[in-house]
DNA sequence: AAAATAGCCTACCAAGACGATAGACTACTT
DNA sequence: AAGTAGTCTATCGTCTTGGTAGGCTATTTT
């Protein structure tokens, strides 16, 4: 499941997306219009900041936008740093790896399946972006 | 991800799956070859068994074993039982399903798009069973 | 009937994640 | 200088996760 905080980030995300080139918002605006809570907002939209998915300004005239464009925004560079792991195990996972312990990845039925399951995900959250979640 | 409850409970299932029709496995015989806490895997049995995927048989010769063929048993199931939801949000979930709050459904792109990840994931895992995790 | 075996049940606990809040600080604009 | 708006650090209650402890009950063997 996603996180609230991942749907915050999303709701937020679309938001900007919709208003693309048209200058900063501000935090209070998308926490309002979009019922976040303003301080956890803060944090999210920080958060993406620093991935270099938003880009922002201070002072009068100041908030939040988009750093790139909405279609090069893509669903799982989101998922991964809000939420964490796309893969359902951490020997299946691309970014966030990990050895399995007991059990050998060669031979692991769990492991194949899990497998496939990440790339049918993948497949989809790799090529929708923040443009395709605008309606 | 999947919880290391879920895995344990994948790794016991997978065990008493290769001995299916050989009688009552004991649970320490399980913890032992599969490395799993001892009263932790306990709980997860019970567990099991509750929801009539194993059963069991006390007293000297006893142990847990699988009540149905291993084809029986969908990979879906035991996720749902032990992992909880599948999907990546209440409003796309079948089995958990939970209105959008601040979001129409019939109108939400991140909706959608998690509406396609859960049809993808499905379509593999209830598609599969334990036999499949025997290699 | 007694003893031994093995699952069943209830309770508990530490650590960490999650969702959220508070307050002070810094940078930019007018 | 004043006001605006993002930045940073810290805290906090609650829930989940992973795991442990100990006694109870049913079954089998002696």
């Amino acid at each position: 499941m996603l996180s609230k905080k991942s749907q915050y980030a999303f709701k937020a995300l679309t938001y900007l997306a919709a208003k693309y080139n048209q200058g900063p918002v501000l935090i209070s605006e998308i926490a309002k219009k979009k019922k976040i809570p303003l301080k956890f907002l803060e944090n999210i939209l920080l958060e993406l900041k620093k991935a270099d998915i938003l880009d922002s300004k201070k002072g009068k005239g100041g908030g939040y936008f988009l750093a790139k464009s909405p279609d090069k925004v893509k669903m799982a560079t989101v998922i991964r740093l809000i939420n964490g792991p796309i893969a359902m195990l951490p020997c299946v996972s691309l970014y966030f790896y990990e050895r399995c312990k007991n059990c050998d990845e060669k031979h692991c039925g769990l492991h194949d399946i899990m497998l496939e399951v990440r790339d049918a995900t993948l497949n989809i959250v790799e090529n929708r972006t923040l443009k395709d979640l605008i309606v």
